[in-house]
DNA sequence: TCCAACTATCTTGATGTCGAGATATCTCTA
DNA sequence: TAGAGATATCTCGACATCAAGATAGTTGGA
């Protein structure tokens, strides 16, 4: 079973065939997955009336449990964003009526945003299209293959953690 | 081994006890794995001058192998961008020197984009690096479980391809 | 041969992100 | 308790990307 990959990694063999080329076949693979999973996100956010960075933060707010709030530092720890991303998104969140930001009673510099109802309703409606849209892409994997490749990502994961 | 998903699984399991939760353990390292290995990616390029964009469009002229030339249209199709970003990388290439811009002699509405010796010396640079912060990335996996990755994820791809 | 539909590329305007810097506040130590 | 350094957030300008539309050239059927 041939893919594109696979005709990728081809061509560098045949251009370079100095190289050692394994990493490629992980690695490519893995870019490219995730190509097609931020593509597949995005439409099961689209049908639920939100974007993928919308759905990032309200997530981590949501993830938090109730009173669903954090700062503004918190989230952009949780998301990988810089500090003038998240005050953008926030803004645009609290436009939308998903979030509200209010002083932080404990640090005079601070601000804590809070998931709306509406927001805590918009993320949940997400989160359960995008479950589904993820277990499509897993039909083809037995469990037990899909608890392997949960645990070969993990080892891959570990030294960032 | 816990890794930095099993807490964020296990708080949507807390929040969100009606829902199974097996495709995050897959996607969610998915995801963070793309972003790290992008980092690494950017990181390994910029000692080599180069960003990861301009490596995408070197790379893909490069491995067509001699003459090293493609059109715009090739280009974007193979770096799955649109044809704008597309003019404005090919912009950017031939005013640093890595590619030239010329008509396609059998299509008075082409283009062809050729490497120049230039770009050659800098794209096999970049991917020569990039292959080895790849490799470290993988030490932690023997051969074999790095073929069983390889196998597992060009499963996941098969239904794109 | 003509024309409609298609293809290839480029242009333009809007948008989201980043990085650097500004401001306000807090914390720790001397 | 004063002050230096750390921290939290926001502002602003630069930049890469996308989507839609413009332009030029090609192709196939009537």
């Amino acid at each position: 079973m041939r893919d594109e990959v696979d005709d990728l990694a081809e061509a560098w063999a045949r251009e370079r065939p100095d190289l050692d080329l394994a990493p490629v076949a992980v690695f490519s693979r893995l870019s490219r997955l995730s190509r097609h999973l931020d593509l597949a996100r995005r439409e099961a956010f689209t049908a639920q009336g939100i974007e993928p960075w919308e759905f990032d933060v309200l997530a981590a707010l949501r993830r938090a449990g109730a009173p669903y709030e954090l700062s503004p530092g918190r989230l952009l720890r949780e998301t990988l964003v810089t500090s003038g991303t998240m005050t953008n998104r926030v803004d645009r969140l609290a436009t939308r009526g998903f979030v509200e930001r209010y002083p932080d009673p404990e640090d005079r510099r601070g601000v804590l945003v809070r998931l709306t109802p509406e927001g805590k309703e918009a993320v949940d409606g997400a989160f359960t299209a995008l479950l589904e849209a993820e277990r499509a892409f897993l039909t083809d994997l037995t469990a037990r293959q899909q608890g392997d490749l949960a645990d070969l990502l993990r080892k891959l994961l570990a030294p960032f953690s």
